[in-house]
DNA sequence: TAGTGGTCTAGACCACTCA
DNA sequence: GAGTGGTCTAGACCACTAT
């Protein structure tokens, strides 16, 4: 080629700019692939892998035979990453370490069994750890774990936390994911050496594979946590 | 072609297929691109594409001339949206209301100045409203937004909420969220109907766009707000 | 320096979906 | 039915980086 080529990022580029200046208005369509590749000369791929990008940055909306245009009310989609706990407290440049307070057996409660969608009371593996940071408590792991995983009856939960395990040890299709304020208990405020009826963070998770539901978990962490991120 | 092509899904299954079955052990390295896509019978754009969408997801590292590897701590990685509040509302099947309770030009705080990179303490425009589901208060949205954006000045936003004019009207670039718990004080817990000391969901936001700020917003979610998201 | 991923091109066929 | 996005291919060059 005689021309330097146009990237996919420089025309991801220029759509922006062409939506920031209202030159394609909001809710309005925009031009189809193969009429803006020919427009900025390069190849529909190109322009395809731009306007992608754009879509699931929630900018546009693509449908087929009906075309593209930008969205009425830009949904701002941000991505964050759910890092293991022990990497989380190391990337605060702090040194991890983990307890387990308790491993039992037993029927897990109703909203638990209606979370993993659950029909029967059948007993489940139930881990409370505490995770530290620098020697401070950081946060408190509250896990219910399906007790037929492969692999689990020689899983030594007092080293290895079953965030990891299972990170490390189980194939995983689906899950849910919520993030809510809740208020310190006394239980909960003795491990996490706070007073009680503080507000903290909370994080409830629960994830399957298939049919087989494998873990629900709640994340109780220390007055002060922010789960920050760029958008 | 006499063969049905092969989708860059179904590389990307027969890789997770590895993954997960240790064929591919975590921390270990994976054939390089062309050497898998004449193993599996189609082009490298093909298995780019495939290998791509593994490393968005957190599953394996790219690194060029070092080639792949599976991820030694898979991330995983959660994708969710920040809707307008209204938006959020009505998504929830009740009604949105919205009440914009003081306007005023003020230097803004410390804290403010620094979320938003300013160096000099000029007055910003000072927004506070409490938006409602259905006659509930539902959250108090607090903000501090750049004086000399375009049309500002024009704006009624005792009718349409900052939010919602920020999003159609303004340019941006760049950002920051936090998500964190705090306590209900005085007049948050007046504003939302609740009692004084109980734990809320909050939000901070600061978007600019290249060297000019736009804007700092905090959120204070009503108590039992849940933010949720499948992953 | 050489190997690997990152990307572009030009052409083609397909799948979805609106009219 | 026909227009649009979704994808594949085969080949090529480039950019980064480990050695």
């Amino acid at each position: 080629m005689a021309q330097p080529a146009i990237t996919w990022q420089a025309v991801e580029a220029e759509a922006l700019r062409r939506i920031r200046s209202r030159e394609w208005p909001a809710g309005s369509p925009i031009p189809n692939e193969a009429d803006l590749a020919r427009e900025l000369g390069c190849a529909r791929a190109t322009v395809n892998r731009a306007l992608r990008e754009l879509a699931a940055a929630g900018l546009i909306e693509r449908r087929r035979k009906a075309g593209s245009r930008v969205a009425a009310t830009p949904v701002r989609k941000a991505t964050f990453e759910i890092p293991i706990i022990r990497q989380d407290i190391a990337a605060r440049g702090l040194e991890p370490g983990y307890e387990l307070i308790s491993r039992t057996l037993a029927p897990p409660p109703p909203e638990v069994r209606l979370a993993l969608r659950l029909h029967e009371p059948a007993p489940m593996l139930h881990l409370v750890a505490l995770h530290r940071a620098s020697g401070q408590p950081f946060c408190i792991e509250d896990r219910w774990i399906n007790p037929d995983l492969d692999g689990i009856e020689v899983a030594d939960f007092a080293v290895q936390s079953a965030n990891e395990w299972l990170v490390r040890n189980t194939a995983f299709s689906g899950g849910d994911i919520a993030f809510f304020a809740l208020t310190a208990e006394a239980a909960a405020s003795r491990m996490l050496g706070c007073a009680p009826g503080v507000a903290v963070f909370g994080i409830e998770r629960t994830t399957w594979a298939g049919a087989q539901s494998i873990t629900a978990v709640r994340l109780t962490y220390a007055p002060g946590y922010r789960m920050v991120t760029a958008i």
